[in-house]
DNA sequence: ATTATATATTACGTTAACGTAAAGGTTAAG
DNA sequence: CTTAACCTTTACGTTAACGTAATATATAAT
């Protein structure tokens, strides 16, 4: 048998369309070389798994607010060119900083949803305020 | 006594200072209307307490990746113009989508620093190898 | 009062991250 | 083989979020 499981192979808009942005996006995401994906024999674009992988992570990037650059150095941790042992040094000591960032963010997420609850606990008083006011008025229609 | 606490009031330059951005940043975020500090007679701008709370919660939410505008939508929810019951509701709504986001956002993180954590274990094991590679060599100088 | 800073407004400049349009090749379907 | 639906590159346009510079007051320090 020839080996061949699920999905292997990505179209450009086929990307597009699950991530929810456009092929230009991932034309320029290419353009920073921060994908870099395989050509058919026309010249058109093939993104495998590992490809769309690296697009997932780009995407996650984004959402929590990177900039492609800083993402290019996140991802490009994980590219396989590690040759030497400063290389890997210089990888860990970037990785763990960048942890130490994930888990400030995680922290301040945190907060943000604290001063969420704190305000809507403060309209839901408020609701409760109204309606008082409008029971004890009788205002009726 | 006179009514005074500790800080009570500060200047653009402070803030700044503070929140290690620009004066131009903080005039820029209330050409946006997510400021709106008094003045001194000779029209320079003075913060109280509430704006430098106001703009806390501005960089949280840059930091986190939120345009200005959405941080707009967002702290206007803070303000106290709720005279209708329908108003409520809707910032209530508003508040609810945006806890579901931060929570989203700190599940994504999670998910992030379980994928630092696999590279970081990776980088660590690749390591050990090549130094048992040289131990095996005895490759001296 | 006189500097030295700090601040205000106005306005043009800049950068990242795409959008959009043009002009043409490629692939899948019939 | 001929389209329709995609894809390519090239290149200029756009928007958000400021930077920067000029010019003019304001406030603080001497």
């Amino acid at each position: 048998m020839i080996e061949k499981k699920s999905k292997e192979k990505y179209s450009i808009s086929e990307l597009a369309g699950e991530f929810n942005i456009s092929p230009r996006s991932i034309r320029f995401y290419e353009e920073k070389n921060l994908l870099n994906p395989k050509r058919t024999k026309g010249n058109q674009r093939i993104y495998a798994k590992s490809d769309r992988a690296r697009l997932k992570l780009i995407m996650r990037g984004k959402r929590f607010g990177y900039s492609l650059e800083e993402i290019g150095e996140m991802i490009g941790m994980t590219s396989t060119d590690f040759d030497e042992i400063g290389q890997i040094n210089k990888s860990l000591e970037y990785g763990i900083r960048k942890l130490k960032e994930i888990r400030e963010a995680k922290a301040e997420l945190e907060m943000m949803e604290q001063d969420m609850l704190k305000v809507k606990d403060k309209l839901m008083i408020r609701l409760k305020e109204i309606e008082g006011a409008n029971k004890q008025a009788g205002e009726g229609r």
